[in-house]
DNA sequence: AGTTTTTATGTACAGATGTACACATAGTTG
DNA sequence: CAACTATGTGTACATCTGTACATAAAAACT
């Protein structure tokens, strides 16, 4: 487009073997390239995706790109496929780490906060995925599978509304907060979980 | 890209001025590009702006978009802020026509189903206005404003706390709700909303 | 009137992009 | 070993894109 981009998005260029310009068999280089297209849109958006790009962040040639995917189009949905599965999968993780009685609303916030925080460049994605879906019904399976994996959740520990209701919070504060800066407070979201709960205090 | 886009976008091209190849001064111009730019966002996603797609859209010259906007981004943050301002207002004007004593979650709840159903466009720009901004610190300023709306409007119709955790249920539910197939049910939503502000039944 | 400024348009061009494809190499099978 | 197939790479090319710019017409101004 406008600028040159120097480049430098990863230098993984010969990361996995040094010379041997050849061709040696390298089985999950598919998934190399998938994950390459991932940090692409964590680091730059969607709309800056190309073969090219694509191709330098994970250190292979350009041809490897489309040998490996039919169309570009294809690379995206599998990236962004893969990522979804990623979060639901880490998110699954995470909740069999807990007990059931635990304080949801301390939880939820640290959850919140891990995901606006460390792990911001995964909402990133998940937030790109969700509205590349809008124009693009391939993805939109991939996109409702981390709703449906929260809501679940949720649910698991109060009730089917609750579930739904603290789902839906969960959304919105992280879709708040990722584009605010600076982060918002623990005591905010916390407050604002307890509020959704229905106590006044914690208890 | 791929395919050949079969340019009938609007076919609104010589609506305003049958011949007059030439010039007279058209004043409310920009705007219009900058509105077409708009509908281009809402129809094919914001990773299709082009200054070709504007200008067909708004049945102008390509010369007309690079005259009146600097460079592409500058036509996307002000097509996108112009978008932000105009969702805020249509917000207020709603805001406006309520009185104090209203039914909270059946009035939120009409809204959401307004959002996703009849102007699903403009709730369609907006999350893509939200998304760009990631990668785009010019437009975060018009995306928080959004925010900041709903979070002061539902404010003024309980209290600090309630309000955010409101407008994060808002969020939520039009963000899930924006890519689901089919809309939710009215009664989904209202019993949602209604559990959030702690009733159990309606009152 | 003439002169300058603003608005508008069509075209040109360098660069980027998706993708095809000819070639090369590594595994596999006989 | 030879024949064949799957995998990998570099290059070429038509197309699209952003943007510059020469030209022109209208408006404003003196």
């Amino acid at each position: 487009m406008t600028t040159t981009d120097s480049e430098s998005l990863h230098a993984t260029v010969d990361e996995r073997r040094g010379r041997n310009g050849g061709s040696r068999k390298d089985p999950g280089r598919r998934e190399r390239i998938a994950r390459a297209a991932i940090s692409v849109v964590a680091e730059r958006g969607i709309e800056k995706i190309t073969h090219r790009a694509v191709a330098a962040a994970a250190g292979v040639p350009l041809g490897s790109t489309t040998y490996h995917f039919a169309t570009l189009d294809d690379l995206l949905a599998v990236a962004l496929r893969q990522a979804a599965q990623d979060n639901v999968a880490e998110l699954r993780e995470w909740a069999d780490g807990m007990d059931s009685g635990v304080d949801l609303p301390a939880v939820l916030t640290d959850l919140v906060l891990r995901y606006l925080g460390p792990e911001r460049e995964r909402t990133v994605v998940e937030h790109e995925l969700y509205v590349a879906a809008l124009h693009r019904p391939a993805l939109r399976a991939a996109s409702t599978e981390w709703d449906g994996a929260l809501r679940d959740l949720f649910t698991a520990y109060t009730d089917e509304v609750s579930g739904k209701m603290l789902a839906a919070v969960f959304c919105g504060l992280l879709w708040q907060g990722i584009v605010r800066e600076p982060l918002p407070e623990r005591d905010e979201i916390e407050t604002i979980f307890r509020r959704a709960v229905g106590d006044t205090a914690h208890g």
